[in-house]
DNA sequence: CATTTTTTGATTTACGTACATCAAAAACTC
DNA sequence: GAGTTTTTGATGTACGTAAATCAAAAAATG
């Protein structure tokens, strides 16, 4: 059975008060008391009933999750998932709350990031944006120690204290070798669109993807790169104008979230058997993998993301280990035969029970 | 904040006692007084704090994972899973046990889920096997009123809570698509290695496969079936023999455990361009993967698929609702460039803090 | 209406922890 | 050794819920 503090009172001679002032930090405790307060602990394996004392102490940890405005169709998803997990956080303890600043905004985030320290939130949540204002305030959230994760985006030599996303030099690399794999001896050369080269995680995504198409047997010229904003316009224009110039085009690698436009612009373009690799199963990914206007979605799930960075807070706000294994977030591979079901249809594969 | 016991007591106008036999089904209440209660808890929106009740009940959930024996490298990888997620399982009140059967014998599993239905466990996760007496045995516990959850093989009109895997059949499709894809035009029979056809999981990935590879654009002959047993000598050697006999093999399908055998004869099946796609990460299949031997591996998360029973069982076991998204199995695809690095290395991609 | 039975309420104890209070004991200082 | 300061212990209350006990009140019965 587990050990309590009444235990650890008995194991070190002393009373339940001094045990909970060592556990607890509280001064008026000498240093040989302390002491053996702490062997006892230690040998017991004493180990804190985290739920007993959020009970005593009527818990509730408010976890603030800072997302870029837009309409970039994975965001406003990662937004509904937060939304539905804080329909019912409460019962967990939890107090999840959403706030949106304008995409790629660093000072605009900065400051946020300093409201929710400054309401002593338990956690942060953040898509991260390339800022030293955003280095700084993540360190001054760490300094009051509320623990930061960086969600989708990192922010490198941060101080936060987990990433929770994925590896876009592998994500490019991915595509890179599936659309080598996928176009075989076919000639022809590949186009890619992206949202904006300014933005790291597209860089690295490009990088990777060059990288590997450049180690396939067959070699293949890579379009300069269309920059669509990821609005869904603007990349339409791109993506038909370009099926228009280039003939032989064999391929496209989307890595942004310009997708829509992409969709659209291919299903106008009649006849063209091309290789379609994209970015995050979205309702629009979803529609044109099943329809088989791409052959393959790079997917990061952002249910995990959420349902991870909240364990994550809640774990480094109770000083608790984190599970590195159930919080590494996996590149997914969707092609049409193994694309999850939609959203919103509960069955299970197989489902036969209650 | 939240509702309390005290607020329904005071909204229906009872003492605290009546409230608790009315949440509790304890006898000693009026028909009338237990309307007035239960119509103030739904006005209220009371949702009985699990922990606290906990709390109170020092109440631990023992569950038992019944797993089969032998040297299947996932069904030890899965074994792995659940005492790894067993070693501190007393701080959220879990005591997990794992009991092994014979492989296939259906009547030891029933059995052994008898001999839990006696010790009252708070749940069962087993992985089924198509026999009579454990669709009787399921039933018991369900009866019982134990969750139950089927592992990696499901149990169809078993009455089990929920079943924890992938779709066999779009796991088959979905390694039928990607060999199509991965071909080509090249031309060459393809080879499958099964475990026993007598098993329904491999019969049904089997059935994908030949539905997708025959949607192909390339008419392509599948070779009969080699039934490997799963047995890595076995294996070994239907596979060096059909390498020996058929000289313009252009794939293999691996479809059940025997990777082993396989990934041995593969490496010394020297110059032999294969595409080959097997199931589940494993130490082979992820040193094949990345040394060449094999293109892609499909697989199914064993320590997300223990995690989840975890968390099925509790739900189940509390009366409390299942998050379907969170809870649903995807079949991952796996090629060299989005392969997770080694479990055991803990290294967050990106990783710059603490 | 009297008697019996059932229901209800008040109360206590329990779970493990947090936190506050104040008197007594121990330690420190001169 | 006396006086002062610090430490320690005993105790109570709190969190939300579970569960038991028994007297009082209400309901049912004849």
């Amino acid at each position: 059975m587990r050990p309590t503090v009444h235990d650890i009172a008995e194991r070190a001679g002393v009373s339940l008060a001094t045990v909970d002032r060592v556990l607890n930090d509280r001064p008026g405790v000498r240093g040989v008391t302390r002491a053996k307060v702490e062997a006892a602990i230690v040998d017991l394996g004493y180990v804190r009933d985290v739920a007993a004392a959020n009970l005593a102490k009527s818990r509730v940890y408010p976890l603030v999750f800072i997302l870029p405005e837009g309409d970039n169709p994975f965001m406003r998803g990662l937004e509904d998932e937060v939304r539905r997990a804080g329909a019912h956080s409460l019962v967990e303890r939890t107090q999840l709350s959403v706030v949106t600043v304008p995409a790629f905004d660093g000072s605009a985030l900065a400051r946020e990031i300093d409201s929710a320290i400054e309401r002593a939130v338990a956690g942060i949540a953040a898509v991260a944006v390339d800022a030293p204002e955003v280095l700084a305030a993540i360190g001054r959230a760490r300094e009051a120690g509320i623990p930061f994760v960086t969600l989708v985006s990192d922010l490198a030599n941060s101080g936060r204290d987990h990433f929770i996303g994925v590896d876009n030099i592998a994500a490019g690399r991915t595509a890179g070798s599936l659309m080598g794999r996928f176009l075989g001896q076919r000639p022809g050369p590949v186009a890619v669109l992206a949202g904006s080269m300014r933005v790291r995680d597209h860089g690295e995504r490009l990088e990777g993807f060059l990288a590997a198409m450049s180690a396939m047997p067959v070699s293949r010229a890579i379009l300069p790169v269309l920059e669509g904003q990821d609005d869904p316009e603007l990349s339409f224009r791109l993506i038909a104008e370009c099926l228009a110039e280039v003939r032989d085009l064999a391929g496209i690698y989307s890595l942004g979230a310009g997708n829509r436009g992409l969709v659209r612009a291919l299903a106008a373009g009649t006849g063209r058997n091309l290789c379609v690799i994209a970015h995050e199963v979205t309702d629009e990914t979803r529609a044109a993998l099943e329809g088989g206007l791409v052959d393959a979605v790079l997917n990061q799930d952002a249910g995990h993301e959420v349902r991870s960075a909240i364990r994550v807070l809640r774990a480094k706000a109770d000083g608790l280990p984190v599970i590195a294994a159930q919080e590494r977030i996996r590149l997914e591979i969707f092609i049409k035969d193994n694309l999850p079901s939609e959203p919103g249809m509960d069955d299970t594969p197989g489902s036969a029970g209650n």
